[in-house]
RNA sequence: GGAGACGUAGUCUAAUUGGUAAGGCGUCGGUCUUGAAAACCGAUGGGGUGAAGGCCCCAUGUGGGUUCGAGUCCCACCGUCUCCGCCA
């Protein structure tokens, strides 16, 4: 959510935002209902001052008089009220102007490549060396399931459950609060972080209860603190959570859906950052840098991407997305996505903290450091002509000791 | 699931039979001091309006209702605690 303040007096930056974006925003609009909307708070509280003034049991009738009036023109005040936040909540965020411009996911700029190294024979995607393997079991999922369910199985398991450890183990180390999250969350939590309305049509609602499952632990993490005031002085506020992520991926659609990649289920272990606002920049790049560590263990090649105007979704500020490298897939595939959120969040949410004994809207961050597309990854790279695949080192602690997998 | 109690600001706690939110702590500013502490003084939620001093409105979990007037009374919802029941 934009300061009210800074659309009115900006409404032009807002067209331009909204423009780079690609959406739609009537900013006009918007400043037309304020207006109404000012015009009648301002006859609210002449009429409520006069009121306030003749209180008294000689003054009766009077009071009754103005109370009518006031009703009346309180219904003036909250259709305006509403109208415009109806606008106003439709409004994306503001925008870094480190962002590119651009209308699609191909106008992306790379800022960064490690280098790949292409093996000596033919490779497979992970769905196939999955399969092979018995790790991976996307008909057994879509049988019970569904189609975008799937079974991690036996190696498959533990190798999912090392990484997630050890992603966990990684940022509690960098001085992260770890948290078991709810899964499932009111709307409210969705409205905060932006999900909705924006999204609104990528999370799953259960059926006579007014829940709805998470797509992030981003939301349920950003919520803890939903109408709180912090302190300066606790600031950053570091957590990361692992929990399963709920998506529908409404409209959806390509060859590009081959294998794992979009699925309705998968696994995360997320980084979020509340920051005092002077700080988010350098967060951001702090989050960039764990996923980019993190990744260099796993000795997986990728490349970083500054996500362009149109590709960038309402919510956000500045995003930069991970695209690790796979071979049999042969291209990169978005496995992480690191974005500063600016103060939008801390606005819907209600969230501020004390500074001079002011209120002031802290911003924050996110990135993913853990998903399962991490380990589609890890298996197509991983892969040896014979079939069999390789365990990352990093990852033989967490594995209990199987540095191998090989089929059966 | 049943019964009862409760919800006040950054935080903790007040508020006759309904009479228009009092304080403490913390924080910030100031006085004093070589500096700090202490002490003392002031400030310390949101919004609107004005060039400014200021003025006005809203705010006691949320939303309604009764009343000239609601923290207080009534209804619904959310949450917390206690007891009972049920299940691990």
């Amino acid at each position: 959510m934009i300061d009210v303040k800074f659309i009115r007096e900006n409404p032009e930056k807002i067209k331009e935002i909204c423009r780079k974006r690609n959406m739609e925003c009537d900013v006009d609009r918007f400043n037309e209902e304020d207006l109404k909307f000012r015009k009648a708070k301002l006859k609210n509280d002449e009429l409520n001052a006069l009121k306030n003034r003749l209180n008294g049991k000689e003054n009766a009738e009077k009071i009754k008089n103005i109370k009518k009036e006031i009703k009346e023109n309180a219904e003036k005040m909250k259709d305006a009220d509403e109208k415009r936040k109806k606008i106003w909540y439709k409004m994306p965020n503001l925008l870094s102007e480190k962002v590119p411009y651009g209308i699609t996911d191909k106008d992306n700029a790379e800022i960064f490549r490690t280098e790949i190294k292409y093996p000596e024979f033919i490779p497979e995607m992970h769905d196939e060396i999955g399969k092979k393997l018995g790790i991976l079991d996307m008909k057994k999922g879509a049988q019970v399931a569904g189609k975008g369910f799937y079974y991690w199985k036996g190696a498959g398991a533990i190798l999912m459950q090392a990484l997630i450890n050890y992603g966990i183990n990684f940022l509690i180390q960098k001085n992260f609060i770890p948290m078991f999250t709810p899964i499932m969350t009111i709307k409210d939590t969705l409205f905060g972080t932006g999900y909705h309305p924006f999204f609104e049509e990528e999370s799953y609602k259960i059926e006579n209860e007014k829940l709805y499952l998470i797509g992030t632990s981003e939301q349920t993490l950003i919520a803890y603190h939903m109408n709180e005031t912090l302190r300066e002085k606790d600031m950053p506020k570091l957590y990361t959570a692992y929990t399963p992520c709920f998506r529908t991926e409404a409209g959806a659609y390509g060859k590009e859906n081959r294998g794992a990649f979009r699925v309705h289920q998968f696994n995360k272990v997320e980084q979020i950052a509340f920051t005092v606002p002077e700080e988010s920049e350098k967060y951001h790049m702090m989050f960039l840098e764990n996923v980019k560590e993190f990744i260099d263990s796993l000795r997986i090649p990728y490349r970083i991407v500054n996500v362009c105007s149109g590709d960038l979704g309402a919510p956000a500020y500045l995003k930069y997305d991970v695209e690790a490298w796979f071979p049999g897939f042969g291209d990169f595939r978005e496995t992480h996505s690191a974005s500063n959120m600016w103060d939008y969040q801390a606005r819907r949410m209600n969230i501020k903290y004390l500074k001079n004994n002011k209120l002031i809207y802290p911003h924050t961050v996110n990135s993913t450091l853990v998903t399962d597309r991490l380990l589609l990854a890890i298996i197509e790279n991983y892969q040896k002509k014979d079939g069999n695949i390789e365990i990352p080192e990093v990852l033989h602690t967490y594995t209990g000791g199987l540095k191998i997998i090989k089929q059966c």
